[in-house]
Order: structure tokens, then C-alpha cells, then sequence
RNA sequence: GGGUCGGUAGCUCAAUCGGUAGAGCAGUGGCCUUUUAAGCCAUUGGUUCUGGGUUCGAGUCCCAGCCGGCCUACCA
């Protein structure tokens, strides 16, 4: 649809192609190599205010004040209310908006009427002229000469409402990312957010690396992987679905705390929560185990509040509902809270036949083939997690469902690691690391007996050279980030989430 | 993959029981020198997602397809 060209398209991309040959046949470049910038929409308003202050309090209160400094400021018109023999006009540069005041008299003989009122909404321009303070106390550029920086060919959507097509939306970011306000500061503080977990880590000596993206074993995790072929090598490469096997190599070699922010990608369904690449973080710090994790979690997400959000509370964007980030967070067995939700303190000696006739009196969907600690985790992650809204460290996991854990000291079947769940997702898992080369290598057989993963050789041949005892931890950033910005939808954190391709 | 809802002007949305497809914004032509979705006058613009069918007559009903939203399943 984006390209369509339907008759009214081309009326309206038709008037503007026209003035823009006009501009090519008056010697003019509607597509300039540069302009002249000295201040952003902010730096321009903050450089105004600072002026402010040095006036006496009698000037700065009279609408006659003397014009404050001249900037040059350029940017994208996105309103334009022609008014007679002048004009207010909105720009948006990548600080936000700022107004400029266009009078006839103040540009040249005829270029206010030939050529300024020309312009057409999204085109950009570049002004010049002192800044001052409008009757209703916006600051203002008073434009004293201006250029067309880029024609734009094609309409802006309608000021007001902005783009809502949520397919237009995705298939042309752009378009939003000029009208809509509110998705322009989303992913400005997703970038924030990433920044801030870099100079946390940084702060505390990890070392960022970057890893292989394509595997010839896609391991790490279990999940259908993106096929490729690898035409030097002639043979097929995976996409990576985790960062964790590289990120051990590492360990070995040495480099005692990485970190790595990076894309994985899984050959699976799409949804409100899944996109089939996300970025995920994966952190791992030898002589530590679990619980440093959980400390290093916990001062992550709280630097963020800090340095980023200015709150610990958090409100969901749907309900209202408020997360809270402050103090310390609750901590609490997996067997406790499938004991408590099932109301059965006898549980894990349940049979499987029991189990699975629990679940249908819970009314909970479970594939009747589910192995009993399936069944179990089944109960886990359809009625439990779902609300685990304010922070939990759900701990000593059964050792059926990580193969990558080392077992709890007490050896009952349970695993050293944490699942911290907010906002009725899974955040961060978290493990001490499994450095016990042959048992690592048991795990993973049993694995790849049952499920899809292949054995990666080469990093067993790396945990046989010695891993140093580590804890290790992956968050998926785009889920952290929905739920620290209470957005609904991990498509409104990608800035270009995955849709199929139009036909043409 | 299954279920369900939707697709009308460049954008945001109307259109009663099946009876001539409308409005606002944008565009175009005017008026207007401090506006805030500026205002006023005039005006252009439609293969109603696509293809079939029912009907005297289809944006509206039926069938199929395309694309999307939501729910659901797979994603430990």
C-alpha cells in the first residue's frame, strides 16, 4: 500500500513535483549537500532562557523584550499556519519542536511570496535569525533568511491524530517516528536504557565483546534456528538463538567478566511478546555464582531507575497497574509456589497420571504426553508467572529444564539459579554456571536425545581445558524494556518489527 | 498453525433495513502581521484491499484470496 499510486497520490506528489522542477529551473537545489547548524530545538530554548536572565526583571516581563541570540536551526515543518503577511511555522529537529516566526518584510523583496509560501509540510529547512518571546511565551526563531534544505515528495499524515495504521506504522517507522511524539521518545529511551546498562557493566569491569552471530551448532537454548548457507565453507550455518556458549569460551580464555549486548534470533511464532529476532543481553562473572547474579540484576535495574527513569514505580500503560522496582525484591522456592497455587504440599510425589488430572480441574492446557516435570512447569508458567507482577527471584529450579545449571549443593534434583519474573514475565534468568565438563556433557546428550539441540563438541572441548566457577545471566531486552517503559507491546519497543512482505 | 475482528480519499474517520460514497486534516485558489489541531470563503480528490457470486440494485449479504490487529499454539 505504501507505494501505491493511486490518482490522488499522484495529484498530491504531482504539485510537488512540479515545484520542486520549478526550484531546479530558478538555479535553486531543492537538495541542499548541508546546512549550517548551531543549535538543536533544546540547546536553542535553553541559550534563550540563559538570555532571559541577564535582562532586567522589568525587560523580561515585557512583551517588547529585546531579541535574545541568534541561532540557525533546521528540521522538518510539521505545521505551517500562513497568516496573511506572515507566517508561524513548527520544526522538528531530533531535540523536538521549535516555532519560527516568518514575517514578509523581514526576507527579501518577492521571497516571501514566491518561494516561502511554496513550502509544503515535511519539507526540511534551515533558518536563520534571532530567538525571542511570543505573546503567548513560546520561544521563537525570528527568521531573517532560511533555506529548503530536502523537498519532500510525498504527504505527511494528518498533524493531529498522527499515524495509527499499526501496519503502516511498523512498515514505515519513519512516518511515525516524525508525527508521533510519544513513539519517538519510546525508542530515544530505549536507547538510553541500553547505554546505561553498558556503563553499569563497564563500571564494573566486565568487557563488552562480540561474538560469531553464525553457528554451525545453534546452541544455548532450545529453539528452531534460522538456516543459512555459508558459500566460502559450502555448508549451512545457523543463526545464533543465544550468546551463551561463545560467551563461556570467553570465560575459559580467561576474560573473567563479558558481556555481550547482541541479536539472537528464533525460528519461531510471532506474536505481542515474541519477535523472531530480539536483542538479548548475556553477562557472565567468574568466582561468583547465582547470587552475585542476583545482585548484579537488582543494581542494574535499579541504575536505570536512577540514571534513566527518575522512578522505581513503574505504571502499565493497559490497566494502571504499578510495578514496583524500589527495596529489595522477593525471593521464593519454584516447589513453594507450585505447592501453594496447587494447594497440595505433596505435589512432587504426585504421580504423573495425578498431576495431569489436577491441571484439567485448574482448567489449565497441558499436552497429555508432557513428562511429569513438564506437567509441573506447565502449572508454573500458566497460572503462576502470569502473576508475578512485582519483582520475584523464583529459585532452585528442577534440573530437567536447564541443562547449563549446576545442581544445588543438597542434591535434590533442584538447580542453582533464579528466574526473576516482573510484570508476569520472565526477565532474567540466571545460573551458577556448570563447569563440570562431564557432566555438562551427560546434560547435553540427554538433550539432544529428547529435543533439538546438537551437541556443540567444540565447547565441551573448552569446559575440559577448566571453566572457572561463574554465575551467568541473559535478559531479553526488549522485554525489559516494555516493562520499564509499561508499554503493551514488544512491537512498540522494535523499531521494525517482522511483517511478511507485501505483494506487488 | 487455529479462532476472531478489521481493511472506505494522501492521513484520521462517517455512511440507518441492501437504494446517488461523506466530513475533518492535507492539497489547490483567495482573505488575514503573535498563531498553538489558527480562523474565514471557495474548490480538487474514490477500482470502498483483490477476485468471484446473490440481487433490479452491493461499501453493506455470501464464497475464496491478500494484508494486518487481538486471542491461542510453538518459542525450556
Amino acid at each position: 500500500m505504501s507505494e501505491a499510486q493511486t490518482d490522488n497520490t499522484s495529484d498530491l506528489m504531482a504539485v510537488r513535483r512540479k515545484k520542486l522542477d520549478d526550484l531546479r529551473e530558478r538555479g535553486m537545489d531543492p537538495f541542499r549537500a548541508n546546512w549550517d547548524q548551531t543549535h538543536t530545538s533544546k540547546t536553542a530554548l535553553e541559550a534563550y532562557e540563559s538570555f532571559e536572565k541577564t535582562l532586567p526583571p522589568a525587560e523580561s516581563e515585557d512583551a517588547h523584550a529585546p531579541d535574545g541570540p541568534e541561532v540557525s536551526v533546521a528540521g522538518r515543518i510539521l505545521t505551517f499556519r500562513l497568516m496573511g503577511k506572515a507566517s508561524f511555522v513548527k520544526i522538528l529537529d531530533r531535540d523536538g519542536v521549535i516555532q519560527l516566526y516568518v514575517q514578509r518584510d523581514a526576507l527579501p523583496e518577492g521571497v516571501y511570496n514566491e518561494d516561502f509560501k511554496k513550502l509544503d509540510l515535511g519539507d526540511i529547512i534551515g533558518v536563520r535569525g534571532p530567538l525571542f518571546r511570543t505573546k503567548t511565551g513560546e520561544v521563537t526563531v525570528r527568521v531573517q533568511n532560511y533555506a529548503l534544505v530536502s523537498k519532500a515528495l510525498r504527504p505527511l499524515p494528518e498533524k493531529f491524530h498522527g499515524l495509527t495504521d499499526s501496519e503502516q506504522i511498523y512498515r514505515q517507522r519513519y512516518l511515525d517516528l516524525i508525527t508521533n511524539q510519544d513513539s519517538r521518545q519510546r525508542f530515544l529511551t530505549r536507547s538510553k536504557i541500553l547505554q546505561e546498562i553498558r556503563k553499569y557493566l563497564w563500571g564494573k569491569e566486565f568487557v563488552e565483546v562480540e561474538t560469531p552471530s553464525l553457528h554451525a551448532v545453534a546452541g544455548g537454548a532450545a529453539a528452531r534456528p534460522f538456516i543459512t548457507h555459508f558459500n566460502a565453507l559450502d555448508c549451512d550455518f545457523y543463526l545464533r538463538i543465544a550468546l551463551e556458549l561463545h560467551l563461556k569460551r570467553m570465560l575459559v580464555g580467561g576474560f573473567d567478566r563479558v558481556f555481550e549486548l547482541g541479536r539472537v534470533f528464533r525460528n519461531e511464532g510471532i506474536s505481542r511478546r515474541h519477535n523472531p529476532e530480539f536483542t538479548m543481553l548475556e553477562v557472565y562473572q567468574a568466582y561468583t555464582d547465582h547470587r552475585g547474579m542476583m545482585t548484579l540484576i537488582h543494581g542494574l535495574l535499579h541504575h536505570i531507575c536512577e540514571n534513566v527513569l527518575g522512578t522505581y514505580q513503574i505504571e502499565r500503560a493497559d490497566d494502571g497497574v504499578v510495578i514496583d522496582l524500589s527495596g529489595d525484591w522477593r525471593e521464593v522456592e519454584y516447589s513453594q509456589l507450585i505447592k501453594e497455587t496447587t494447594g497440595d504440599a505433596d505435589w512432587f510425589t504426585r504421580s504423573r497420571e495425578e498431576k495431569l488430572a489436577a491441571t484439567q480441574k485448574f482448567g489449565i492446557e497441558v499436552n497429555p504426553e508432557a513428562a511429569d516435570y513438564e506437567i509441573t512447569q506447565d502449572v508454573y508458567e500458566k497460572m503462576i508467572e502470569p502473576k508475578l507482577i512485582q519483582p520475584t527471584f523464583v529459585t532452585r529450579i528442577p534440573k530437567e529444564l536447564i541443562p547449563l545449571a549446576k545442581l544445588n549443593a543438597s542434591n535434590d534434583g533442584t538447580l542453582d539459579i533464579f528466574e526473576l519474573a516482573i510484570n508476569g514475565q520472565e526477565i532474567a534468568p540466571a545460573y551458577s554456571e556448570q563447569n563440570d565438563p562431564i557432566i555438562q556433557r551427560q546434560m547435553l546428550e540427554e538433550q539432544v536425545g529428547e529435543e533439538r539441540q546438537n551437541l556443540d563438541e567444540d565447547f565441551l572441548v573448552a569446559l575440559e581445558h577448566g571453566m572457572p566457577p561463574a554465575g551467568g545471566m541473559g535478559v531479553g531486552i526488549d522485554r525489559l524494556i516494555i516493562l520499564l517503559t509499561g508499554a503493551a507491546n514488544i512491537r512498540d519497543m522494535i523499531l521494525f518489527p517482522a511483517l511478511r512482505p507485501e505483494k506487488s
